[in-house]
DNA sequence: TTTTCGATTGCAACCGATTGCAAATCTTTT
DNA sequence: AAAAGATTTGCAATCGGTTGCAATCGAAAA
C-alpha cells in the first residue's frame, strides 16, 4: 500500500541507510544523495513510517492522555490546550476516556501496549493511586489536577487546593456573610477534599460564622443544580463556596428557580473560572484556575521526563485569584 | 525496560512462534503449550506489542480523530461519544486539533506516518477536500457531520441540513411569526450553507413573510451574540432560526442585555439540542439532532471499512425533530 | 503393530525502519 | 604526488512481533 524506504533507496540508487539517514536530523549525510534521496521520496510521495521506526528507537512520541471528565465544560477547554501543546512539540495525543465502567488496570495495559512515551492523568476525581500505577509500570507520568501530597513519587501539576478554600474563606468573610456552606464536588475527588479543608480552616478562627458543607455527586451542571435545590428546601446559608464553576452555574439555575437574586438574595463564589463564567448570563464570581499556564506547564514537563526518565518527582503549584464579577454581595 | 516475546519463550520452554500464537485470536496451539506460555507470561508480566504487530499485520488500531470544533461545548458530548464508542471496540483515537495555524495537509501526512487504519473528521467546517485527502491517500475516512451532496467519495454520517432548516422554517411559521430570520454558522461551513437553504427555499413560497438572514465567524457563543448584538442594533425579525445551539445560547445572552425576553419578544430556534439547552435558565427550543446515533453508526461504518477497505461509499442520514421548550411563543 | 491423517510446533523470512562498524571516498596537508 | 585525516557510505544485525511451510507429534484407523 505505502511506499517503503526500500523503494525510495532503489529509485535514487542508494542503500536503505542512505535513505534513513536523510530522514533523521543529524545523521550524516551529503548534500549531493540528499538531493538524490529527496527527490525519489518526493516523487513516491514517501514519508517515514512512523511506529516501525520507533521499533529500533524506543519512542513513539505517543502520549497517553486520559481523562474521566467528560461532563465539566471546562474540560473542553482543557483537551483544546492539551491537544494543541502536544501537537506543536511534535507529540500526539492516545485519549483514554475512563469511564466507571472500565477497569483502569486495562487502560494501563493498554498504553503500554501502545508503548506511549508518558502519560498525562488529566483528573482531580482519580485516586491518585493510578497515576503511580503508571509510575510503577516504569510510564513517565505527570498527574495534572492532582495533589501532590498523597502522591510523592508522582510528578504533579496544578493548584493549591487548600489555599483556594481559604481564598473563598476570605472573600465570603469580606463581603460579611455571617453564615457561609461549602457546595463541593464529589468527595473522593482530592480536590473537593482539599478545598473544603482549607475552606473550614480558614473559617475555624472565626466562631461566630455559621458553616455549612456538602459535597454533591459529581463536578457537572445536575450536580450542583440538585445539591442547591436539597439546601433551598431547608434554610440556606447566606453564601456558598461551590467548588467549580459548573457546580455553581448548577446552583444558579436553582436559586433562579426559586426566584432568588445571586449575589443580593445568596452570594456565590465558584472556581476554575471557565469561559461560561464570563457570560453576560452567568457573570460569575470566581478563583480564577490557570489552566493554560498548568496545562503548558504539564507539557513542558513531559517533554523534560523524555529526556531523563528518572526525573526526581516535583510538584508545580500556580497561584490562583479572585476574579470579582456580579455573584456576590459588595464589600461592606 | 519491558518484556518481550523471546523473554517468554524462553521462560517457557517454546519457541517464539508458539508464544505469538498463544495471543493471536483463533491460532492453532495445543492447552498444554498455551497453559506453559500463559504462565510464563504472567510470571514475567508480558503484554504484546501492539505497534511491532501492526509491522507484519498491518494494523494499528489507530483511528484518526480530526476535529477543529473545541469551542462548542456540544464536541464536549461528541470527544466523549467518540472516544467511549471507538474504546468499546477496542480501537484507539488519535486526536488532531486542526487549528487555523495548523497546515491541513502536515495531519493528513503525520496520520500516514503513524499508520491508522482510518479516519474520522468530526466537523462540518471543513472543506468537504479535506476529508477527500484522505480518501485519495487511501486512508478509509467518514466525515461526520459531512454533507454528502458535494463528497461523493467519501462515507458521510450525519443530518439532512437542508431539511433542518424547512423544519425550522414551518415551525417558525406554525407559531405565526411575520418576519422572520437565519443566524447561521460560518458560511464556509456545509451544515450553514444548507440550513440556510433549507429556510430560504421553504419560505420562498411565502411570500408575505419577510426573511432575512447573516453568517455568524464561529459556532461559539461569543458570535452568536456578537451578531445578535448586531441585528438589534436595526430593526431585527420577530423570530431567528439560529444554526446551533450554541449561536441561540450568545444570541439569548444578547436579547437579555436588552432587556428582551425570549418566546415573547423575540423568538428562538436553535439545533443540537445540546446538554445546556435543556437547562432551566436556557430552555431553549431546537431541533435535536441524534448524535449518539451519529457517533455510533460512524464508528460502526469504521469498523465495516477496515474489513472491506473499497466499500463503495454511502451516506447515512439521520432524522431530526423538534423539541419544544420556551423560546418561541405558543401556537396561535 | 504399522499406517494415515490432522493437529501442533519450530524454522526462518519478513514487516519498515535504525545504527555500529568498517570500507570507501573526498579533503587537506606535507 | 603520497600520506593523513575527515566525511560518507553500505553491510548486516537488530527492534518485537507474525506467518508460510515443512517437520514432528499423537491418536485413530487398518
Amino acid at each position: 500500500m505505502s511506499v517503503t524506504l526500500k523503494e525510495v533507496a532503489a529509485l535514487a540508487g542508494v542503500s536503505r541507510s542512505a535513505v534513513s539517514r536523510t530522514f533523521t536530523e543529524g545523521a550524516s549525510v551529503s548534500a549531493k544523495t540528499r538531493r538524490k534521496v529527496e527527490k525519489a521520496a518526493l516523487e513516491l510521495g514517501y514519508s517515514p513510517n512512523a511506529l516501525a521506526s520507533s521499533l529500533t528507537t524506543g519512542r513513539t512520541k505517543l502520549i497517553g492522555l486520559i481523562s474521566n471528565n467528560f461532563h465539566n465544560p471546562i474540560f473542553l477547554e482543557v483537551f483544546d490546550q492539551f491537544t494543541r501543546a502536544l501537537q506543536e512539540r511534535g507529540l500526539r495525543p492516545l485519549i483514554v476516556n475512563l469511564t466507571d465502567e472500565t477497569e483502569p488496570s486495562n487502560s494501563v495495559r493498554m498504553l503500554r501496549q501502545y508503548s506511549v512515551d508518558a502519560v498525562i492523568v488529566a483528573s482531580s476525581t482519580l485516586p491518585p493511586s493510578f497515576a503511580k500505577a503508571f509510575h510503577d509500570a516504569g510510564v513517565p507520568v505527570v498527574h495534572t489536577f492532582g495533589r501532590s501530597a498523597t502522591s510523592p513519587e508522582v510528578h504533579v501539576v496544578g493548584i493549591d487546593n487548600v489555599e483556594c478554600g481559604r481564598m473563598a474563606a476570605r472573600e465570603l468573610l469580606s463581603r460579611g456573610y455571617r453564615s457561609v456552606g461549602y457546595l463541593g464536588g464529589p468527595q473522593n475527588a482530592t480536590s473537593a477534599q482539599d478545598r473544603y479543608r482549607g475552606f473550614t480552616e480558614e473559617l475555624g478562627q472565626h466562631t461566630d460564622i455559621a458553616v455549612a458543607h456538602c459535597f454533591s455527586e459529581a463536578y457537572s451542571f445536575e450536580a450542583g443544580r440538585a445539591k442547591m435545590l436539597d439546601l433551598l428546601k431547608g434554610s440556606p446559608a447566606e453564601a456558598y463556596f461551590c467548588g467549580d464553576d459548573i457546580l455553581s452555574i448548577g446552583a444558579l439555575s436553582a436559586l433562579s428557580d426559586h426566584g432568588l437574586t445571586p449575589g443580593k438574595d445568596i452570594g456565590i463564589i465558584g472556581l476554575n473560572d471557565m469561559e461560561m463564567s464570563r457570560w453576560e448570563s452567568v457573570d460569575l464570581t470566581t478563583i480564577h484556575q490557570p489552566i493554560k499556564q498548568i496545562i503548558t506547564s504539564s507539557v513542558d514537563l513531559v517533554e523534560e521526563m523524555l529526556k531523563e526518565p528518572q526525573r526526581y518527582p516535583e510538584a508545580r503549584i500556580f497561584p490562583c485569584r479572585v476574579i470579582e464579577r456580579g455573584t456576590l454581595r459588595p464589600r461592606p
